[in-house]
Order: C-alpha cells, then sequence, then structure tokens
DNA sequence: CAGTATCCTGAAAGATACTG
DNA sequence: CAGTATCTTTCAGGATACTG
C-alpha cells in the first residue's frame, strides 16, 4: 500500500490506509453483510485468499473491523465492521455514486440500493 | 493501477482509474488551484516527475483533467479539472473528511475548507 | 522550466500447496 | 472450510539523465 510518508494531509493519510487495490472491496462486502472468509474470498474480483487474509489483519489493526463467533457455524469466526469502519460507509456511497453515473456498464446488485 | 477485469462493480471500477497512490492525489492539487507542472510536483509527498506525466496523460485521456494555454506563463501548458473531473469532489471531500475525524496529525491547509 | 525516456528495485499481487 | 506459508512474477514507483 502506499505510504506517504508524515503527510498531514487527509486525503493522502485515508489512501495510505485504503488505497489500495483490495482493502476498500473488502469493506464494500463487509459493509454488504457478508461476514464469512469464504463470502469475502468469493466476491467476483477473486482475491487470492493470503491477500484477503492480510487484508483483514490490517483492517483489524485499524479497528475497522472485527472478529466474532460466527452466528451460522459454530465455532467459526466472522468478522464484520466496527463503528469505526461504518463511519467508511460515505466514501464508498460517493464512490459508487460516481462509479454509477460515470462509468459505462457498472450497476449495483439487485439486492443493494444507495 | 488496480484492473479488476470486468467488474460491473461501481467501487472496483472507481478504483480502476483513481485507485492508485498518486492520481487522486494530483486531482486533489487541481482541485486547490494548481494550475503547472512544476507547482504539482512541488506538493509535499513529492511524486517523481515521469509518475506526475503519466498521470496526468492518464487523467487526460480519462477526460478527467485537460490542458489549456497557462494564463500565467505564456506558451507555457497548464492543467485544470474538467467538468466531469470536478464531479470527483465530493469523493476527495468525503476522503478528507473521514481522514480529519479518524487520523490523527492531519490538517487542511489554512487557506482551504471543506 | 516542462516534461520524456531509461533503468532499477521493492513491494504487492497471484498461484498454489499445505495445515488444523 | 478457514486460513497460513512459500514461491514467483509483475508492475508501480523512484532516481535520474536527458531533450526542447
Amino acid at each position: 500500500m502506499p505510504h506517504h510518508l508524515h503527510s498531514t494531509c487527509p486525503i493522502a493519510s485515508v489512501l495510505d490506509i485504503i488505497g489500495d487495490k483490495w482493502t476498500l472491496l473488502v469493506i464494500r462486502d463487509l459493509a454488504l453483510g457478508k461476514q464469512h472468509f469464504s463470502e469475502l474470498q468469493q466476491s467476483p474480483e477473486r482475491i487470492a485468499t493470503n491477500i484477503l487474509s492480510n487484508r483483514l489483519t490490517r483492517l483489524q489493526e485499524s479497528e475497522l473491523i472485527e472478529r466474532f463467533p460466527s452466528p451460522v457455524y459454530s465455532g467459526k469466526e466472522a468478522y464484520r465492521l466496527t463503528s469505526k469502519g461504518k463511519t467508511l460507509k460515505p466514501i464508498l456511497k460517493s464512490l459508487a455514486l460516481w462509479g454509477l453515473k460515470n462509468i459505462e456498464g457498472t450497476r449495483l446488485p439487485d439486492d443493494v440500493s444507495l
């Protein structure tokens, strides 16, 4: 990921956390309600398991996501956004809105709205 | 830059355009009124000239920025956001707001407000 | 000064095998 | 199934020399 040493710019600093190829997509999926590793892995962009594992660890370190016992499979772990992580939703929304308006062929899943 | 082949997700698609280390910072600077290559180059994050050149070309290809004759130095070129490029401002704003609130040590330049 | 061209390197990404 | 570990590859990024 990027690493703009010592920049005090809030934009550059945010990009140091979420400005890479995968992080925001993981956050997107969690915001959409996915909870399990395998669900996250099966997103259309096909993230590799090691990358996914790495991002989950980093996002947890940033306190943007947390692990919790899976409500579905006993004994399994699951992931969800923390309250801090949920505050990223306006960013996701601004990106999605721009994409929908300006990039041909993009669309939301049928069960999602902004 | 990322390259999520054939994703129809608007978020993934936007990230294919602006989701790299530098692009959004160039846009930030243009949004703040910088117009010349040297101004863009002198931002605190210190972008290399070849990278800056590359991003300016790509942003022009995406019709997010355009070249125009410098109003200051005759014969020189300058850069500015197109109207399409200006529509990225809500994205910049959502990022800046989040950074200011959640990342210690970030602040806006004295002459900038949201 | 405004870029372009090259070369180099490290980090991220990808594939995949492996373990509990 | 849920990850971790390794290995390889690719490419963005950085330094810098160069040109008009």
